[in-house]
DNA sequence: TGCAAACCATAAC
DNA sequence: GTTATGGTTTGCA
């Protein structure tokens, strides 16, 4: 197994993988934060050999990228999913069909799923895939939030960014069901009144 | 608003 | 098996 690190445009991206399977993908604003997630998603110890990065790693770097940029999920790029529990795989591919400019909630895509919302909560916390698997893309079902591993300022300047202008919810189909989504906009218009209150 | 109880998959014992 | 733990939800004061 190696580990990639890669800072582009002041930012730090980084990926596991072997044998040309993606294991884990994260990024930060610091190098080492960066490398020590990736350990800690694939309960590593000791140190990591690093290499080259090849075509795969180079797509998934790019994907990342674009992602934090909003530009959208390019879905070429293959992860490796096979360690997760079921449940958690199911939750990730369904989570990575929510558009972008849409979001959808904990709830939603409980049911969606046919699971609970907290469990939905426990399968972001521990998405391996960040930012790749859209887990910022899942908010409380009041339009809050929700939580961020990277940190909520993080999880805020990503949907800013993915703004689309869309006016309406809407239900996509889903291998699992159908998911209930709504423009990332009504998170942002009630974020927006709270934070000038309270600043993040 | 704020709080408490119900909910559900996982990981750790 | 059992228990503890969350990036939740909902209902009710």
């Amino acid at each position: 197994m190696e580990i990639y690190v890669k800072n582009i445009d002041g930012v730090w991206f980084g990926i596991a993988s072997e044998e040309h399977r993606v294991l884990a993908t994260t990024f930060g604003s610091d190098e080492n934060d960066v490398i020590q997630s990736l350990k800690e998603t694939l309960h590593l110890t000791g140190p990591m050999k690093t290499s080259v990065p090849s075509a795969l790693e180079e797509k998934a770097f790019s994907a990342m990228k674009r992602i934090r940029e909003g530009k959208g999920t390019p879905d070429n790029v293959s992860l490796c999913m096979d360690r997760l529990p079921t449940y958690t795989q199911c939750v990730l591919r369904t989570v990575s069909q929510i558009p972008v400019g849409y979001v959808s909630s904990y709830g939603g895509v409980a049911e969606a799923t046919g699971g609970g919302a907290r469990a939905v909560g426990n399968a972001m916390a521990k998405n391996p895939f960040a930012p790749i698997v859209p887990c910022h893309r899942v908010v409380t079902s009041s339009l809050g939030l929700g939580g961020y591993t990277g940190g909520l300022r993080v999880k805020y300047d990503l949907l800013k960014r993915e703004k689309r202008g869309y006016t309406e919810a809407k239900n996509i189909q889903v291998e699992s069901g159908t998911l209930k989504v709504f423009p990332v906009e009504f998170v942002l218009g009630k974020l927006e009144k709270l934070l000038a209150k309270r600043p993040l």
